[in-house]
DNA sequence: CCTCAAATTAACGTATACCTAAACTTATAC
DNA sequence: GTATAAGTTTAGGTATACGTTAATTTGAGG
């Protein structure tokens, strides 16, 4: 669940202790870990390594993985522990077709918000850092300030399931996108594409906003795809 | 997370040997107890009363706690044990605004994959029943064949990390959708718009495919909601 | 009667124990 | 040497035990 919804990116609210629980820490730790490719995929490990390797019992261990398992980032197969998942360019094709839908959406509705210059400053903010990113070359820096905007779009309009769909699927997406960062060319159009969607979202445009970026995720979807392929990267 | 995503719907996989694992069990069932009302919104129960009521310890029982919680069907507070959440007019909103964003892109990938008349005759056959249904008055009948529609619809694009989330969201909305069955009007623009999409898809629109099923949902959450506030019904 | 602190209770988080069955190893038959 | 069967190991599913801490109750002071 994916993250399913609900808690599972929200950082569970805790009492004032500030402990955290062993469960959440081993989600946690793991999930940084798959993230950071340190965990690389398909690398497998038993209920126990892993409560070893994070220094608690199989309990918590336990739940960590099942709620990884939710979210798409593991599979858990009886007496073979838990597995990394590799991304297939036919799973970047789901996961870009859903990303693209959730996040053309946001941008229509934040059209119809009839939204200011000033609500939507994190948006151009995003945009003129990526400017930035590019000119210094930096390709690091654009991918995160391209996150930020990709993600500020859905942040805006509020809806917390929403938000936590589209952390999801980036999640599950972010070993491709990291192996995959120097292998695209420039992303000049991106830039132009994002400022298109923020321009259409200040005219109350919604229809073209949701277009904009529905093109702009399918052409960067398609090109991802094509790059995996290429380089024959059916595994990530 | 979905469900999550991933195993959440699906039935995970098991050897041959006939036995269903009491995790699973739990979860099936207190799934269907939730959806079927029969643990209504806002009940809460401590993990051994749930367990006591499932015959077994609090150590499966959690795990599926854990899994409905990341579905967004339960929440799980320390020593307040799992409660069954409530849905209000705005969580129905979010909820309509990802089914409606996700099954109008479901309707633009079918109109792009040019199919043929017997691919989508289970849409068709779909449309027919919910004919059939409103002529004998058979709301629940109707009820049915939509979600068959709706299930089919996605089904047909193969994306099973789609699949999942209609699935997850469809079961967040199911006891507000039941609770209103009968307060609704008599659903006829819907069954002219299933037949529209199909239509759209058959002729290879997407646009309009998507156009046509963004509006259809749209509409219906519209009038939904505002079901929902003209019968002071906040938390269902 | 109300307020706040101390004492008590109990729910949960975690660790551990246990048993079953799958995976692996060894042995036996051909 | 291969195939099958018996024996062995071990991972995981579940139950249970235990300590911590939040919630509740009790009681003292006003």
């Amino acid at each position: 669940m994916l993250r399913g919804q609900g808690l599972a990116t929200d950082h569970k609210t805790r009492g004032t202790t500030g402990r955290i629980p062993f469960a959440e820490q081993a989600y946690n730790a793991l999930k940084q870990q798959i993230l950071g490719n340190v965990l690389p995929a398909g690398s497998q490990f038993l209920e126990q390594e892993i409560a070893e390797r994070l220094n608690m019992s199989r309990t918590p261990t336990r739940e960590a993985m099942v709620r990884l398992a939710n979210e798409g980032l593991v599979e858990v197969r009886p007496r073979h522990g838990m597995r990394v998942l590799p991304i297939s360019p036919k799973d970047m094709a789901e996961i870009y077709d859903i990303i693209t839908a959730l996040e053309a959406s946001a941008a229509g509705t934040l059209a119809n918000l009839e939204l200011d210059k000033q609500t939507l400053k994190p948006l151009i903010d995003a945009v003129e850092e990526m400017d930035r990113a590019l000119e210094s070359d930096d390709l690091q820096a654009w991918a995160d300030a391209d996150h930020e905007f990709h993600s500020q779009l859905v942040g805006l309009t509020g809806n917390r399931r929403l938000i936590n769909l589209i952390a999801t699927f980036h999640d599950q997406g972010q070993r491709v996108r990291m192996t995959t960062l120097h292998m695209r060319p420039r992303p000049d159009k991106s830039n132009e594409d994002h400022r298109a969607v923020v321009d259409a979202i200040l005219a109350n445009d919604a229809a073209t906003a949701r277009d904009i970026h529905r093109r702009h995720r399918e052409t960067a979807g398609k090109v991802l795809i094509k790059l995996l392929h290429e380089h024959h990267l059916t595994h990530i």
